[in-house]
DNA sequence: GATATAATTGCATAATTGTGCAAATATGCA
DNA sequence: TGCATATTTGCACAATTATGCAATTATATC
């Protein structure tokens, strides 16, 4: 595990570790349809600025992809890949252990 | 989803989203018995106090757990807490969708 | 072109967080 | 008791981050 990716993985969980983005996150999950930037501005008591920079973390560290129509921009999450890299990292941590048989990690 | 459960999941996350921390969870992730701290300062090149810092914000979210013995603190890596919230995040994102079920989140 | 809406950006600021150092606390051992 | 080691805490400070507001950009519609 080098620092570069440690780095990356600590970007990753720190992207969804803040209150506002993760709401954002989870408002997402319950729609199918993409969602317009306007729109996740209900879901969280804050200036449509700090929604756009917000949204703009997430698709930085690829938690979320955009489509813009027009003026519009329309968000959607990237569930497949968001739930992978967790779930690499819940098996990394229940799994690796040298000790136990050193599964190349 | 309310607001605190919310809160909650985020400040886990954040606590594994920072660089030293998440290199203290690998360092942890390597070992069977449990480390003590100053062993695990080798792990990341920062004062043994940010070490003592960080080892307790990752306690208070029960990401790591110690013992006592004698003047030395043991910590260990609560491995299936961790990856089960991990997972039941993953399965939330990659599920959770009203318009595709309603799998009552 | 004029106007309205969606989104971003610049700027200032408040709040949080990470860090190191020195001192304090706790424990073990001679 | 005196000294060494492990860990925590107080303090100051640097760095990062979240936020709101005003201005700007981009696009649609009249």
């Amino acid at each position: 595990m080098d620092a570069a990716e440690t780095q990356k993985t600590a970007d990753f969980l720190k992207a969804l570790g803040e209150f506002n983005r993760l709401s954002l996150v989870y408002n997402l999950c319950r729609c199918e349809s993409s969602q317009n930037a306007m729109c996740l501005c209900d879901c969280c008591s804050v200036d449509a600025s700090v929604v756009s920079r917000h949204l703009k973390v997430l698709a930085e560290r690829d938690i979320v992809t955009f489509d813009k129509v027009g003026r519009e921009k329309t968000y959607r999450l990237n569930r497949n890949k968001v739930a992978t890299q967790l779930r690499e990292l819940a098996d990394l941590i229940e799994n690796s252990d040298c000790k136990r048989g050193n599964h190349d990690v």
